[in-house]
DNA sequence: CTGGCAGATGAGACTGAGACTCATTCCTGT
DNA sequence: ACAGGAATGAGTCTCAGTCTCATCTGCCAG
């Protein structure tokens, strides 16, 4: 089932490059390809290396630009969540989306979905001035692990 | 009254800092007191812009030092908001805190609260695998003058 | 099929936040 | 007042992310 979702994100994704006027090239290929393997939220780093090691070397300057593009266009969403270093994630077509759970200790991120939670956001959007489009929640503590 | 908080928060730090061994010192000093006087969220950079301009030359270590023991026990929040750098705010001994709207276009940051979305992150935090202790929520969007 | 152009890419230099080092200075308890 | 250790400053270093520019390539016109 998750392997369905991920193609279908995938594809959804070439075309929307496409319908924005993109041409098409090996390097955001290559990048749409690997984000559309990932489950959780990826740095930069983390793509540049996993297409090294599986062999296509893409330029930096590449990745961050095909991230820049995605964002862009709403499909994937970038995310900060205390390490200093942005992450990015597939935004699901479909409108679900999820939130996380950092731990301070060994910096593992773990997704979480919560119903109420995104509810409050919404009533909340709608009452402040200002046109909300993107929100993000970030809880911190330590894991199972960690905490132990 | 809020000058009386900011006082408050500034005496409440230095104890705080005495408690946890740490002696005093200059530069820690200028930080604390700096801080005391923000309302909302600051970047290191900014810290040491105005000490700098307000004739305090305190080192970049010094600053990103003390911000690191001030947030280790408790007495600053840690948070990024999707600029790529971190920023800072005092945490109000009461336990009262906000969050933040961040306009992606203009970059400005405004902070808002909402006890219906408290309630909602507190029961959830109940119920997840991590000891959660602290937690961070960003409305992503555009503010009124850039929305118009 | 082919030439040419606009968009895509790669390689590397550059920037800026933040971490690290270590010699010097300054608290603090005795 | 003094010794020992913590605090500080100045500078260096790292590394994520940006920028530039020369080269390459997908794509359309002819």
């Amino acid at each position: 089932m998750s392997g369905e979702e991920s193609a279908t994100w995938t594809e959804h994704a070439f075309d929307s490059l496409e319908q924005a006027g993109y041409r098409r090239g090996g390097a955001r290929r290559a990048v749409v390809e690997l984000l559309g393997r990932q489950s959780c939220a990826v740095t930069a780093i983390d793509i540049d290396a996993a297409l090294r090691a599986g062999g296509q070397t893409v330029a930096r300057a590449s990745v961050y630009r095909t991230l820049e593009q995605l964002a862009e266009l709403g499909l994937i969403q970038r995310l900060e969540v205390g390490q200093g270093t942005a992450r990015y994630e597939p935004v699901n077509p479909s409108g679900e989306h999820h939130h996380h759970l950092v731990c301070d200790r060994c910096g593992d991120v773990v997704p979480f979905e919560d119903r109420e939670l995104e509810k409050a956001i919404a009533r909340l959007s709608r009452r402040v001035a200002f046109k909300v489009d993107d929100h993000e929640v970030v809880l911190h503590g330590a894991c199972g692990a960690c905490a132990a």
